[in-house]
DNA sequence: AGGTCTATGTTTAGACCTAAACATACAGGA
DNA sequence: TCCTGTATGTTTAGGTCTAAACATAGACCT
């Protein structure tokens, strides 16, 4: 049997796990679920969607994310792996074995950078460049049908919120996780 | 040295990642940009939150998210497999390993269902039953934290935004990836 | 009864990530 | 010059997920 995330259907609704919380733990504060569920929820349904778009074009979310931000670099279509660890927003360790797979592929090419001895310049190979044009079109082809349902001042206002909200969350909030002792019975 | 994603200095902004493919890729439909990109980065933000915050509680999200699934569902605090992949949104053989580890810790328990003999039911023990309560406490109100920058008028709207987002994104939007035949050299 | 289809779980291979340990390369001061 | 601290990359261990192959168990039809 093929597997596959079951979609909307079995998913209880974020207010009903809010109710649920306070009948079954009162005194939790809920009101975060009404914004965190749904946005990961999207953000699921959208990495599904993108992971299932992409293997139709013939590459993966993150060998993409490592040659567009290459190829969005413009000329000479270079970085260094510390540039693409922050552009990219993953660990060194990450960015380092994405462009180990890449090179395996033929994408990219990994050598000293010129500036510094301790650095490594990834560049764009023609293999690359052209695998990522193909990429980028039939992507971005496909997200804008996946948005098409918002106008476009829906768009604008979603866009506005989730920056708005983004940096509170990178802000870390208020710098709290309330410790319990921990406790043996159940309540 | 210890590493770690950088935070949003390094992020681009949404805009200028829109404008550099309509500079490189002159054509492209760039618009899902704007919703998509602060969308993904404020996903990862809560995640890696998320994982920072239960790690100091003493548990991973994929266990918690088995454990408060459960929890939720009531007495007698019990679910087979298939609801467990339905309600977590992950597929069948992930809840299987999850439920592996969870079992290995003594937080639930696996047994042959009652109702069917291939259905399988997981319950929570004692011990799940206290890592759960400790864990959501600490967790909500954390993210409480997380989304006080925003009003409550905003969080309602960004909300319901991301639930009207969902549908389209699970209805697959337009079912088109326009492909282009392979080609060899970079235009 | 027998055959076929579907539902439910488990296992395994392959990707991917973070965290932490290493390994260098510099830089700046004593 | 030597020492120490910091910046840059790589490697490895452990965890997580999906996709696909298996293995049963029921259901339904003839």
């Amino acid at each position: 049997m093929t597997e596959y995330p079951l979609d909307g259907t079995g998913a209880v609704p974020a207010a009903e796990i809010a109710a649920a919380w306070d009948r079954e733990l009162p005194g939790v504060p809920t009101s975060s679920i009404g914004v965190i569920t749904p946005l990961w929820r999207v953000a699921k349904a959208l990495a599904d969607e993108r992971r299932r778009t992409l293997r139709r074009l013939g590459i993966d979310p993150a060998t993409l994310d490592l040659l567009s931000t290459l190829r969005r670099a413009g000329e000479p279509w270079t970085l260094t792996t510390r540039e693409l660890a922050e552009r990219c927003l993953v660990t060194a360790g990450a960015i380092s074995q994405r462009v180990a797979r890449a090179e395996r592929e033929g994408l990219v090419t990994r050598s000293p950078s010129t500036a510094s001895r301790r650095a490594v310049s990834v560049m764009l190979t023609d293999r690359g460049h052209e695998v990522v044009r193909r990429a980028v079109r039939g992507l971005l082809a496909h997200e804008e049908t996946l948005v098409a349902n918002l106008a476009p001042g829906e768009r604008r206002v979603l866009g506005e919120l989730l920056e708005k909200l983004g940096e509170g969350v990178r802000g870390g909030g208020g710098r709290d996780v309330p410790l319990e002792p921990p406790a043996r019975s159940r309540p």
